[in-house]
DNA sequence: CCTTAAGTCGAGGGTAGTCCTCAGGTTAGC
DNA sequence: GCTAACCTGAGGACTACCCTCGACTTAAGG
């Protein structure tokens, strides 16, 4: 059943994972497996021996991405200061859609259920800053999820430019005088 | 030359426009034609017959939309008030995205010489509304550019929500004491 | 070495989506 | 009615994926 593999096979399997990793970063989850098998230097045929039907490859990666996002959660909820957490964690989500563009896609899918792991983890990095009067009263989660897809769109569109952007509305977050609430 | 066409001709070939402006809006500048001629109750010889090049008919479309979209920022111009006039810029922009997934890619690109006509318009209602002291110092034409952007995203995520994230992201172009510039 | 099971290769069959053409049927307009 | 203009839609030509499978290659144990 796991006998090992044979070495070449393990090499080969290893390879295919990490090129996968890359294409689906540069590509998207739609990437052709195709794309896969050649930048891991393999041919078609070995891939679908290792990974037989297509979902086997991707999902793996996908998890990996989701639990990777979860962990950030984590460590953001940790920070000292409750604004600095959560700017961490937009920060570097954005960060991450910049430079891998499957991800980006698994933040815009709204309704996701893996994302329910990340969606709790959000709601307490919200409460979190606003108990400490970081945070405007009238954000709730799905601004910051609206936040953050926002921001991939300039980083799809101008690779250099969504730092900026994402300082500059950043600014709306925070709380100030006399200011009206976002509504319903 | 200019002989007036038939009468049957000359109603397919508006039902296809229309046809055109309606499937464009929906899928995107790449839609197939075939969408369109069916849309418009026609076959694709027919399209091919009024439309021999794929350009032919998009093209027109695109820049009846670029040109709509000028019109706008010069009525934007024209308000009385320099910061609403910029609001409604903004405003109809995004709305005109959110209805007009071929108008979103428009805005998207970054670098398409026809968008240098709205290119200018926009940096005067910028600095119109920074000499009106409604406008932060310190952002420029791009950055209305990135807004516009950013909220499409929200637009295609999430149909109903993109009202709320503008309205909250607006408040990040206001200018507030003690804040810090965005930067180079 | 030799054997052989495990692994690899890549041509190619299958599907899908799009482009565009053209031979033959239809119709507006005189 | 005639005829030029027009319409139709099947289908050829691509392109881009999917995935399979029979022939070849190689790791690893004896």
């Amino acid at each position: 059943m796991d006998r090992p593999l044979r070495r070449d096979a393990r090499r080969n399997r290893d390879a295919l994972v990490a090129a996968a990793r890359e294409v689906l970063a540069e590509r998207g989850i739609e990437a052709p497996l195709e794309a896969v098998a050649k930048r891991a230097g393999v041919a078609i045929g070995t891939l679908y021996r290792h990974f037989p039907e297509r979902g086997d490859l991707i999902d793996t990666l996908l998890e990996e991405k989701v639990s990777a996002w979860a962990g950030l959660a984590r460590r953001s909820l940790e920070a000292g200061d409750a604004w600095e957490g959560l700017v961490r964690f937009l920060e570097e989500t954005c960060d991450l859609q910049a430079r891998d563009r499957a991800f980006t896609e698994l933040v815009c899918l709204s309704h996701l259920d893996e994302r329910s792991e990340v969606n709790g983890l959000v709601a307490r990095l919200v409460d979190r800053a606003q108990r400490a009067g970081a945070l405007r009263g009238d954000v709730g989660p799905i601004d910051l999820a609206y936040f953050m897809m926002a921001v991939s769109r300039v980083a799809e569109a101008d690779p250099g430019g969504w730092r900026r952007h994402f300082r500059l509305m950043l600014d709306a977050l925070r709380p100030r005088p006399h200011q009206e609430p976002v509504g319903a």
